[in-house]
DNA sequence: GTCTATATACGGATAGAC
DNA sequence: GTCTATCCGTATATAGAC
């Protein structure tokens, strides 16, 4: 996992791999029949830790659903300075880094994709009528991963989080607008949207 | 540029340059005296030809400074559609692929990433005050790219334009606010924005 | 500048003893 | 299940005649 996340797939070798878990050829050979296998096991592995990984931390301490949705693109951001950039979405850069049409690591690929937007898509279901009917939860997920995904990248290239962060402060100005716009739950004006945290 | 578009860099073999060049050995190594300045080439070119072959194209017949970035959206996704999902962006591709730092290569990257965002930025100082002055037009044009490099992303994944409808739609609910947020600079209600193409 | 032939290393994967 | 040794293809890059 951690040889595809730093040096991406193709240019890990099996050999970088044995020598990091140190392992010899037949050993690893006997579970992984070959190279792809492994990587299948990577992305299942990642779309199984995702949950108890990124999400539990990432929410730990934080109740308010649409407050969740910005912890979690926090631990990408966090995840970008601690490793100098070098790391970002684990699963974005083997989306984009494998090019054959293989059906099983696309739909892994997919699964993962799908298991993170359906976690933010759950934190917009449960902001209810703070957000107007006409943003359908599904589209804003898929949005925000989009965001996320997108940030990363240009944070990894740039070595910067200007471009990250500048697209967080939009996503956020939108939710802003959203909520603004939403029909009001309340008699009185709404307090305004606790924002503590960060 | 093609093979690179199509395979990546690392699954491309010079000897697949070699055929689809119809060229030798010795005469590509000539002029690129390692596969990498082949990269460097293919960078700059995408560079330069954002101008006349990506913006010249997208925009003609569409004056609206905002519809203009809608445009250019709708280029990647007419892309995506005609090679079935097979091509996306390029230089997001290439920028999550390549994970040595090499500088040269990131500084390249870069640069496209700027030029692009540049463009956008453009359209977006253009609207003047069409749109409200906290939306930072530096920043709204890093939230576009990070939108379409996140949209691409998942349309190539998932094979399907679920994802990257879903997020052009949110930015264009996102633009709508902003508008409708901005002081208004006419006495009248504005003319609705021209729509017409597409 | 272009040609053919080739050097040299490393890739994924396997053989077969233990 | 694990070990060492190795097969064999392909990778980037080079040599040297023309």
């Amino acid at each position: 996992m951690r040889l595809f996340l730093e040096k991406g797939y193709g240019s890990t070798s099996v050999a970088d791999v044995l020598r990091a878990a140190r392992a010899n050829s037949g050993s690893l050979y006997h579970f992984f029949p070959a190279k792809h296998d492994l990587l299948l096991a990577v992305l299942e592995r990642y779309r199984s830790e995702i949950e108890p990984r990124l999400l539990a931390p990432a929410w730990r301490g934080v109740a308010d659903p649409i407050e969740r949705v910005f912890a979690l693109l926090r631990v990408y951001r966090r995840l970008l300075v601690e490793t100098g950039f070098f790391y970002g979405c684990p699963v974005g850069s083997l989306a984009l880094e494998i090019h054959e049409p293989d059906p099983a690591v696309r739909r892994l690929l997919a699964a993962n994709f799908e298991r993170w937007a359906g976690a933010v898509r759950g934190c917009l279901r449960e902001a209810g009528d703070r957000l107007p009917v006409d943003a359908d939860p599904r589209e804003l997920s898929l949005f925000v991963l989009a965001v996320m995904e997108g940030a990363v990248m240009q944070a990894r290239t740039h070595r910067s989080l200007e471009a990250f962060d500048a697209s967080v402060r939009r996503l956020r100005d939108y939710f802003r607008r959203l909520e603004k716009g939403a029909r009001r739950p309340r008699l009185r004006p709404a307090p305004a949207a606790k924002e503590k945290i960060r």
